[in-house]
DNA sequence: GCTACAATTCTTGTATGGAAGATCTGCGGT
DNA sequence: ACCGCAGATCTTCCATACAAGAATTGTAGC
């Protein structure tokens, strides 16, 4: 959902604590299935129960929590369907967006993703897993700022948490060279101004989260409906 | 975003006060820029203060309410760019949507579309414009049904409030002559099987939300951003 | 050994009091 | 008349106590 609801400027317990509860179920340091209490949070935070619940709220309404009323609280565990639809979520925003930006000949799109790429290649080369992904997500935001709309991105973005948490199960072994040469078609597609090309690139290189997926589902059954 | 993140069963207050807001918001009982605080609210409903605030965070989550630290929580103006790009993601959606559907013949696809058309007919014919409108979404929720991706209308519905704010503004005006008429081509579309046909009917549907809504910020420029 | 049931102990939900900050008001100075 | 500053009065935020439901445990009875 389209966030940053309240405005910057003050920094509420609440709003760390979101952050950090964020932050430890992305990492999988807490694991899907857990159960946690506003309890054990506060006390492991050192505040009182009252920001911790509100921060419960916001990230059951995320999704990344379930909130069994009078029962517990549970991280929630990764829904496979779930993480296709929103997969066909982003597939058909994403597609809708290259096809834009390959659409509008004579901007200077393809010399600003070919500068994203080279910096890729550079984090590639200094195996800095971290900043490869940062410099993935960013080329895909470029894309939507490119076809003007940055909003439709935060989206993307909200529900991509799923399958980030599903990512980092498998740190490391993605194959940074496959990304960097789609990246490459895709930008070719719009430095040829070519729609189809470019709808065809971005699929075949969306496409590849299915095989993560399923296949971190046979490894971490556990953490999967 | 896709929620009810908290198990049914249990009818909590603050869920109610939850569900009381967002009517009054939608229905523009409380107009954007109207300045509410946890108290006022707390009192005419005749709770505590405390369901009510966390009924304030869901319903900034969801865009509706600013809450502006220490100072005041309003009512949220609409953004326009907000509401053009949440139809660009809704276009992207439903036309994938649409040429799934036309895409795979000999489903009972065009008999179900041609039976919630027939029902809009007679809502028409009564002047019922409630119904009317309740029978628009369930066809277009029914056309993900089909597709197989369900899970991606909420997300769309979720995104649909702003839009609906909008619309009742305008209540009684829509013609809905002419909704039915482009729900036939759609329908007809798919029973030919022709996804190329379908999206182009489909993209001229949801076309007919843009003018709605420039018409709409000229008449009501104050409760826009 | 097994079952029924009650008490204990968890959990989240609600109420209320006060703290911290921002805005508004009014008074005094120039 | 205008500006500055202090106090009153709002607001949301946080802490704490208690209420209510659900799960667990232990125990009595068979």
């Amino acid at each position: 959902m389209a966030n940053e609801t309240l405005e910057s400027g003050a920094e509420t317990i609440a709003m760390r604590v979101v952050g950090a509860l964020r932050d430890e179920i992305v990492s999988m340091a807490l694991k899907p299935g857990d159960v946690i209490s506003e309890s054990d949070i506060a006390a492991r935070y050192g505040v009182s129960r009252q920001p911790v619940r509100e921060a419960f709220i916001r990230l059951a309404q995320q999704g990344l929590l379930l909130i069994r009323p009078k029962r517990a609280t549970v991280v929630k565990k990764i829904s496979p369907t779930g993480v296709r639809q929103s997969r066909f979520i982003r597939e058909s925003i994403e597609v809708e967006i290259i096809r834009r930006v390959a659409g509008q000949p004579g901007s200077d799109a393809a010399q600003v993703l070919g500068d994203l790429i080279a910096e890729q290649e550079q984090a590639s080369s200094a195996n800095d897993s971290r900043r490869f992904h940062a410099l993935d997500e960013l080329f895909h935001r470029t894309l939507a700022r490119l076809a003007g709309v940055e909003y439709a991105w935060q989206l993307i973005d909200d529900h991509k948490i799923q399958l980030d948490r599903v990512r980092y199960l498998t740190l490391g072994v993605s194959s940074s060279q496959r990304a960097i040469a789609e990246h490459k078609q895709i930008a070719e597609a719009v430095a040829k101004a070519d729609p189809e090309l470019a709808e065809i690139a971005m699929r075949a290189h969306l496409a590849r989260a299915e095989t993560l997926l399923t296949q971190t589902i046979e490894d971490f059954p556990d953490f999967f409906e």
